[in-house]
DNA sequence: AATCGGATGATAATTACTACCAAGTAATCG
DNA sequence: CGATTACTTGGTAGTAATTATCATCCGATT
């Protein structure tokens, strides 16, 4: 299986197309353009770490001494909502525990976070050939497979529910669909 | 690509097999067999939810209604410990931002909770191909590869680092090297 | 330039989780 | 079986990440 790390030019490259662009894309969106909102896409589209709020927030901040911690929390938020980013997991509300240890993956309802297990011993099979990527030595792996559960595709379009920290995974649906199908 | 949600029968006969080898491994693994540990990893086993602590906590009370909140939290990360659960993913501390949304993956270091963006282009086409897992419509995708980033891997063993919530991401390494590996 | 709706900053509130410590109890040994 | 001891637990305070609230501000449209 073809699998490699993404290297710095390319990464650099793909930015600055992405910032040219970033204007034009925020007026689709219906967003305004706010210095605080270009600081923040730059910042994040100049990091190859996968930064958090307070990283960016950190790094904002020598530009825009007076931006408020709230903003870019918010800013990161929207802009996944427009697609100007993604999390790396949209499971990072709170900790989710499964007793089945034998190596399997998983498919996570979009709207209502409802997880069930997948098998795919192929994919297994091609990762565990695999000992390491680039300089990092690979020890396990977990797909996501982001999808609709039966009951939320039957809901039509999200209607954007607000963002109660785990308000929803308990019982209820949360929305923020984020399409990462490829492309 | 073999490709399928988990089905419940198998999933209840595993949890049998799983619930009785408990306390022996929970003797091997140097920990005390407790009423609560039990409770826990029953509710855990019994569920097919891949439920938070506190669904776990509300199910365990009906037994035992003076277990406390905690005990749930620290049980888990126990039992995570000792190999008799797993969390669906590492990174449910905070949110993770990537401002590229081309479809990618990322390899984490399970230490010190680098990421680093991979590319798989066969996965992508490979899922991209289905349009439904069970009764769940795909909508795209995400693979966490779980790894020692080049720093960690020279360190030794991890000394168990305290877990501070979002202690470490910032910068420094943390532990909970939790190996996913196929078999 | 006037208007207006969305955006921001400041801060309070909420949520998930961990730290701490006194008291309880499982495991071990006699 | 009972004493010992270290690991566990419960209760609770504390911490960190994130969201809510709301007055003020400012970008976009006219």
């Amino acid at each position: 299986m073809e699998l490699q790390l993404v290297n710095e030019g390319r990464r650099a490259g793909y930015a600055a197309r992405r910032l040219a662009e970033f204007a034009e894309r925020c007026r689709r969106g219906g967003l305004a353009v706010t210095p605080q909102r270009l600081a923040i896409i730059r910042a994040l589209l100049a990091s190859a770490e996968h930064p958090r709020a307070d990283a960016i927030y950190e790094t904002v901040r020598r530009e825009h001494p007076h931006i408020s911690l709230a903003t870019v929390h918010r800013t990161l938020e929207t802009l996944c909502e427009i697609g100007e980013a993604r999390k790396v997991t949209m499971l990072h509300d709170s900790a989710r525990y499964d007793g089945n240890v034998v190596p399997h993956h998983h498919v996570i309802c979009v709207r209502c976070r409802r997880i069930r297990d997948v098998e795919i011993p192929e994919l297994n099979d091609l990762l565990s050939a695999r000992r390491e990527i680039g300089d990092f030595k690979v020890l396990g792996s977990s797909l996501e497979i982001h999808a609709l559960c039966p009951d939320c595709a039957g809901k039509g379009r999200a209607r954007r529910a607000k963002h109660g920290r785990g308000s929803s995974p308990r019982t209820g649906c949360k929305d923020s669909v984020q399409d990462t199908r490829g492309g």
